[in-house]
RNA sequence: GGAGAGGUGUCUGAGUGGUCGAAAGAGCAAGCCUGGAAAGUUUGUAUACUCGCAAGGGUAUCGAGGGUUCGAAUCCCUCCCUCUCCGCCA
């Protein structure tokens, strides 16, 4: 969510600056900009009449302790009407903050001026390409039937037990998550991130903090009877740890990382690009997530790409790195980094890492903010990455690694998978 | 699920209708003291909105929302949450 103030005071960059996420509702923001005019005059209002009611009901307790009720009585009369106005304009009031408040939601993030402009997906820029994409045997099979005939990952079996996009890993496949995701929780916390283990059930509130709701309402999984959700990315949970507090200046950055299970309805997402592992409804991911000062965020967010991209490197999965468009990146990110890998079989090339800086876009919703020694308190910037998303991971490491022999597992995971081949 | 207790500032904790943004203590910060530190001592120590060039002023906030009242942290209602005991249970 935009801050108000900055709107108000900088209504033309907003605009050019929202034109490059193709954002064209020009008439939002002056409807904003009137709402908040409309806003703080009626609060100027109501505060000047209840200054008048509150100096009215401390001159009845004066008068009563010196026994003068007529007094008091003239007193009463007078502020009967206060009393009304007072009622009228907080009614007023609440309902100006309310709809200014609908309308805001509907503002997307502003873009950092290195965004490019673009409509999709095929607009975002390559800036770094790594590793050599491996040549494959004639007869080289896609993940899904390399899990098929390893037996280490049963897509009917989900499907029995739950449904399409709900895999059940088994054996070595099975060990291979776990490897994977204590590998990668070793690999951050010695990056200097601390590790937490937050619930993936989540209040309304913690889903509006990280923007996820009230617009991406259908992506998540809802409990009707609790009305909670099922988290899409641990990023909801640790992000919210931060909701409504101020933390020490000296404090920042913060930084945490955490392993859940993710869940995803992606409705309306069928076909064959999303076979296999390619897209599921729950997939296990380990993300990192930093708190960092406005003067540091952007430093912060290269440090994150280059840790998600040493992970890659150790994985030895050829990978490149796109700067999204602004038509691409979600509307909450001022700035995104996808990282993609090679999957050979398949021959193309899959998301697994999404890096983001949200400037104070989900901080002025969380409320979190900083504290110098002195100065007032101000919102901090949020980051988030996946680091990594498995199953994709999986996908490639299994299409790229597989010879006759078997897969090969790379050499830094065989110390977590206690076996080198999947065979 | 049943019965009870309770939700106050960074923390502990007082406050049952007016002088309460809120005692006291702790913590923290600054000053004094000291060779330096500890101890001691003094002062300061919330957030948001809003008016103002500023100094400073106004308003709101004692779990949330309503109500009673000239006036509510304090009384009433609803909801949420926490704790204790019982039940159930990994």
């Amino acid at each position: 969510m935009l801050q108000i103030n900055y709107i108000r005071e900088n209504k033309e960059q907003v605009l050019a600056r929202l034109a490059i996420k193709n954002f064209k509702n020009f008439n939002l923001v002056d409807e904003i900009i009137h709402l908040d005019e409309n806003r703080r005059q009626t609060q100027s209002k109501l505060d000047a009449i209840s200054a008048e009611a509150n100096l009215a009901a401390k001159q009845v307790g004066d008068l009563m302790r010196q026994g003068k009720k007529e007094a008091v009585e003239v007193i009463k009369i007078n502020t009967s009407a206060l009393k009304e106005q007072i009622k009228t304009l907080g009614d007023e009031l609440t309902k100006l903050e309310e709809q200014l408040q609908q309308q805001l939601v509907l503002l997307p993030n502003l873009p950092h001026i290195s965004v490019p402009k673009g409509v999709g997906a095929d607009d975002n820029e390559i800036i770094f390409e790594h590793g050599v994409k491996p040549t494959l045997a004639t007869n080289a099979l896609p993940h899904w039937e390399l899990a098929v005939k390893y037996d280490i990952i049963d897509f009917e079996l989900g499907n029995k037990i739950t449904g399409a996009g709900f895999p059940v890993y088994k054996g070595k496949g099975a060990k291979l998550q776990r490897a994977l995701i204590n590998f990668f929780l070793d690999r951050a916390e010695a990056a200097g991130y601390s590790e937490v283990q937050p619930p993936i059930l989540v209040n309304e509130a913690s889903g509006f903090g990280t923007a996820q709701l009230p617009d991406k309402e259908g992506q998540m999984y809802h409990v009707g009877l609790d009305n909670l959700y099922l988290i899409p990315t641990a990023e909801v949970p640790i992000t919210n740890l931060y909701r409504d507090v101020i933390v020490k200046e000296e404090d920042l950055p913060i930084k945490n990382c955490g392993y859940t299970p993710c869940f995803r309805r992606e409705a309306g997402s069928y076909g064959a690009h999303v076979r296999g592992l390619n897209r599921l409804h729950q997939f296990d991911k380990v993300e990192i997530v930093q708190v960092a000062h406005p003067d540091q965020s952007y430093q912060v967010h290269d440090e994150m790409s280059k840790y998600i991209q040493n992970l890659l490197q150790a994985l030895e999965l050829p990978y490149r790195v796109l700067r999204l468009c602004g038509g691409d990146m979600s509307s909450h990110a001022a700035l995104t980094f996808d990282m993609e890998v090679w999957c050979a079989a398949q021959a193309r090339w899959l998301e697994v890492s999404s890096v983001s800086n949200f400037e104070t876009f989900q901080s002025n919703r969380l409320k979190l903010r900083f504290k110098g020694k002195e100065g007032k308190a101000q919102l901090a910037h949020t980051l988030n990455g996946s680091a990594l998303a498995l199953p994709r991971i999986v996908a490639s490491l299994l299409e790229n690694n597989q010879t006759e022999k078997g897969i090969r597992i790379p050499k830094v995971l065989v110390p977590y998978t206690k076996f080198e081949w999947i065979d």
